[in-house]
DNA sequence: CAGTATCCTTCCGGATACTG
DNA sequence: CAGTATCCGGAAGGATACTG
């Protein structure tokens, strides 16, 4: 682990140098909403609170696996409230805690940003599609 | 190809559900960014012009193949431009296109938004420890 | 300096089957 | 209905060695 800042040189690593560091809070938001589900699910609460049958159905190609795992996940980072209702058929609800409102709105504004700008999305398909055939 | 959800589907999949397809902005949006070097990478580059070994001095952790591999990634995009310099020593020069721009105000956003609500990231860690002793 | 090539380990995530 | 348990293939990613 070459962790170089030596404290023979102070001014190596500044404010600016920061920003790429782990625990910095944009690398910490990445880790957060960086994940094939996690962002979906998040914006599938913002819609309301949900059973998980219904998310499942919702959200395209989700495996159960992968709804449970990311429902967990967010409810130990007490970003979403499960509540357990003990009857026949069982029934469980699911909804955004405050903090997990506060986290959507980073969400919303990427997904209004993509929407706006769609475009783009196409222009580096092409660019990747050129890429590919001329190899 | 993708069997999207045509206009003419009738009910069940409204425009609100179509946010949760593959080929919606959103979902494309984050398979470009949501990669633990993409982002950094981009925000790398928006400081200037930048050389392979400096880059690997300014990001702590990242691997040659990583970079390598990323810098290759946004390169066949047209996200970043690579200007070969056939000198002794070799010299390489990385720097961001137009569209790298343009795909830079969202990562931007995201960093800002991270930085002002870093404490938002110490709860949720805190969330996380308390769960894990409890188990 | 600026990479590529190779090996190897870990994790992601889908499919399936089972439970309360 | 609302999950958990298990298996397994493939991709991500680190370490190291080598090249122009």
């Amino acid at each position: 682990m070459a962790d170089h800042p030596h404290p023979s040189d102070p001014q190596e690593t500044s404010v600016d140098e920061a920003v790429f560091h782990e625990r910095y809070p944009s690398r910490r938001l990445l880790d957060l909403i960086a994940s094939r589900w996690t962002p979906i699910v998040l914006f599938c609460l913002a819609s309301g609170t949900h059973h998980y049958g219904q998310m499942q159905r919702r959200i395209p190609g989700i495996s159960k696996k992968m709804l449970s795992q990311t429902l967990r996940r967010l409810e130990t980072d007490g970003l979403v409230h499960r509540e357990v209702y003990r009857v026949v058929p069982p029934k469980t609800e699911y909804e955004l805690t405050e903090l997990g409102w506060r986290l959507h709105e980073p969400v919303r504004f990427l997904c209004r940003w993509a929407a706006e700008n769609a475009e783009i999305f196409d222009r580096i398909e092409r660019n990747r599609t050129v890429a590919s055939v001329s190899e």
